[in-house]
DNA sequence: GCAAAAGTGTTAATGCTACACCCATGT
DNA sequence: ACATGGGTGTAGCATTAACACTTTTGC
């Protein structure tokens, strides 16, 4: 390293540090649908618009700590599926200063999802309109149950759009559909968060045996109750190898 | 948000910030062998062991800007392949003050490594040894070409066993492979290169194939000099559709 | 001609798709 | 009995792995 080089490296260091935050995306399928939590803006700028729930991360504090700390005072949740996204470090992300944000995204069963819901009433469901520019991970809409668009700040909706892309990634080769879903459940109900998430129709003999060759599934004996029909077997996520 | 949490955040934004740099992690196949530049440390704390080159990031810069900063400054080199890998935020992981690093991984073809290595007298060359644990992503040790063992600093062990992982993974579906070779390549080099980084053998007529079937190889009419044998068809990287 | 590596065809195995069918339950 | 969705078997298709083989160059 030149003298100049050490320098320009140690005024930086030294003297102007950014901000660094941490943004949640938390993610659920309810009714056949993605959806993600968001919180409306009260203030300047982007008053009105919807965010991510965020916060600082405190100088003692790590990175995944933060997110923990956040997801439980945010959404009283803890112990979900929780993973590092992506790092955004534009420089004019944030129109009030230099702010550095880490975002994580959280995966949760939906009935807990609306327990955070109801919990922490700052918060809002949105449904997540992906337009089928999906492949390619550009930015996402999100709109109200009733249809309405919700405008996002920042560059939040880059954060979803890379969220819905890294989930529809990793659905096949790991277990995070299994967050996306009770204790127990059926095939039938496994299926349905795998075609909303990835937006397509799978077949249904292919998709079983998929499921129950992978080993990752545990039958339990239980059966579904309450519906008019043949009562589907429960299963369950075996975690242990 | 409670007053009591708008205000620890508050608190955590106005006060304390932490330090933010970038660190590269610069990847080259040589002579059939996984490798990363390395820089040694004259100070304490780890005097005497390796780090990854690296930098603070400029209050008026964004992460993409600074990785290719120091890049270039570095590593004398631009328009590499370059991609943000993961943010390693652990409270503990530089003794000195709380740095929070944005590791981002790079490849360059053999030669310009070479090159790179010939302009920065600083730099050295490392084998990556990767332990076979290399399917979970832990730690990786790294050694210079003689065999000799490169003790590593802070945590930049386990952001190279991280990098291997990321370049592993997208070697099928992506086409980093091609950022590893000169711009003219046989499909024999194009086959070694992925099995120094997949670490496996891979029967040619499947592989010679599976290449010419993507669509994103081009050939040249050209052919290999100096071989005592037949030569092979020299090769494009098609990046246009 | 021989050695060495490029390049190609042919067959076997595998996995996935699609379709058809049977099963169990509430009404 | 029947409607409904759960659950399973089988045949066809496509992709991939494995092997044997031919081709082209330098010595």
């Amino acid at each position: 390293m030149s003298e100049a080089e050490f320098l320009s490296a140690y005024d930086a260091g030294r003297y102007e540090r950014p901000s660094v935050t941490v943004d949640l995306i938390l993610m659920s399928v309810v009714e056949d649908a993605l959806t993600a939590l968001l919180v409306r803006r009260d203030e300047h700028p982007h008053q009105g618009a919807w965010t991510l729930p965020g916060g600082f991360v405190g100088i003692d504090e790590s990175l995944d700590a933060a997110a923990r700390r956040l997801l439980a005072s945010k959404a009283r949740m803890d112990n979900a599926y929780l993973e590092q996204l992506y790092t955004f470090g534009a420089v004019d992300r944030d129109p009030r200063t230099r702010i550095i944000s880490v975002a994580y995204f959280a995966l949760l069963p939906p009935e807990r999802f609306a327990a955070a819901l109801k919990a922490a009433p700052e918060l809002a469901l949105s449904e997540l309109v992906v337009p089928w520019s999906g492949e390619t991970g550009g930015p996402v809409e999100a709109c109200s149950a009733d249809g309405e668009a919700l405008p996002l700040a920042f560059d939040h909706a880059d954060m979803l759009g890379l969220a819905v892309l890294r989930l529809r990634g990793k659905l096949d080769y790991s277990g995070v559909a299994f967050a996306l879903l009770p204790e127990r459940f059926t095939l039938r109900a496994l299926q349905d968060v795998h075609e909303t998430v990835l937006g397509t129709r799978l077949n249904k003999p292919a998709f079983r045996r998929r499921m129950l060759d992978s080993g990752r599934l545990e039958a339990t004996g239980e059966r579904e109750t309450g519906a008019s029909f043949r009562p589907a077997e429960l299963y369950r996520h075996r975690t242990a190898v």
